[in-house]
DNA sequence: ACCGCACCCTGAGCGC
DNA sequence: TGCGCTCAGGGTGCGG
């Protein structure tokens, strides 16, 4: 699932794929709940602009266009952005997937679940938005539009500082995992990564978030910031349909020592690792090493 | 103000 | 083989 990191990975291979080109064409899928702007409208503002940037903040990306208007696109569970091209079996529904030749390349072609692709007046290769469940989203900002999303964001994980964190969930009686996924607090972590970060700080997900020490927020910071930067240096974590934009697989899922590993021996200290539901998630720790 | 929870969506995995 | 059920989860919005 798409998380920082991700974003991140897709931001940097995207972006030289997206700068400086001039949108030729836009093909949508039909209006759903993943188009926050309609298909029509965003064909018709989008056609003939140029893309001028790609930034991230937390989860969200952001294409600068020439006019001066904004493409914000979130990932959601399932979404997958990536070029034309890009060969990978996750691209594929399990019945195609199924259908492959041992030896043969998985070539992406446009299916029912691709909701968004642009087309270059330089040619190929086009920029796609596949999306399973739906989950993502696509605005088009006018210029100087804000967006209710974007305005209640935390600072961004990578960069925010021990001091914003401990401002943030001062007198809060939420589990401190609620808090490390909660975007207003800080933008970024997710599921995956605020569990990792939890395990290295030796914190208990449950502990009341209030409750931390400046020492501990500090500790945790530290250790959420580790593993993000972590995660992109080994392309991300493809748990299950998160690709990076070439189509090949992140390597951070071989890294982790506690997501999904329901069960399996702590590598610190051998306990197995326990799973508990938080605020509607699952959490996982090692009830030995977090206290 | 704060928090828990239902909901959006679809495919995988499982029991029968 | 296939049906029906449950689960997963980011973010939003509502009700307590």
């Amino acid at each position: 699932m798409p998380e920082l990191p991700e974003v991140e990975v897709t931001r940097r291979s995207i972006e030289p794929k997206l700068v400086g080109r001039v949108i030729a064409a836009v093909h949508t899928g039909k209006p759903s709940y993943f188009f926050l702007t309609p298909p029509r409208e965003l064909q018709k503002r989008l056609t003939g602009r140029k893309v001028t940037g790609l930034n991230r903040h937390g989860k969200y990306l952001l294409a600068k266009l020439d006019d001066g208007s904004r493409l914000l696109l979130h990932l959601g569970m399932t979404g997958q952005l990536f070029t034309q091209g890009a060969s990978s079996v996750r691209l594929l529904s399990a019945t195609a997937r199924a259908s492959l030749k041992p030896q043969e390349q998985p070539q992406f072609t446009p299916d029912k679940h691709t909701h968004l692709r642009l087309t270059f007046a330089d040619g190929p290769p086009d920029v796609i938005f596949r999306d399973v469940r739906k989950f993502g989203k696509v605005k088009l900002l006018d210029k100087n539009e804000s967006d209710a999303r974007l305005d209640k964001l935390g600072p961004d994980a990578l960069e925010a500082t021990a001091d914003q964190l401990f401002r943030a969930i001062t007198g809060r009686e939420i589990a401190i995992k609620s808090a490390l996924m909660d975007q207003g607090v800080l933008a970024g972590a997710g599921n995956i990564y605020a569990d990792e970060a939890l395990f290295l700080a030796g914190i208990q997900p449950k502990k009341p978030a209030g409750r931390l020490k400046k020492a501990q927020c500090e500790a945790l910071l530290k250790a959420l910031q580790g593993v993000l930067r972590r995660s992109i240096e080994t392309g991300g974590s493809s748990i299950s349909d998160y690709v990076t934009p070439d189509g090949s697989d992140g390597g951070y899922q071989d890294e982790r020592r506690v997501y999904a590993r329901t069960g399996a021996p702590c590598y610190a200290c051998g306990t197995a690792i326990k799973r508990v539901v938080i605020g509607q998630r699952s959490a996982h720790y090692c009830p030995q090493c977090q206290k």
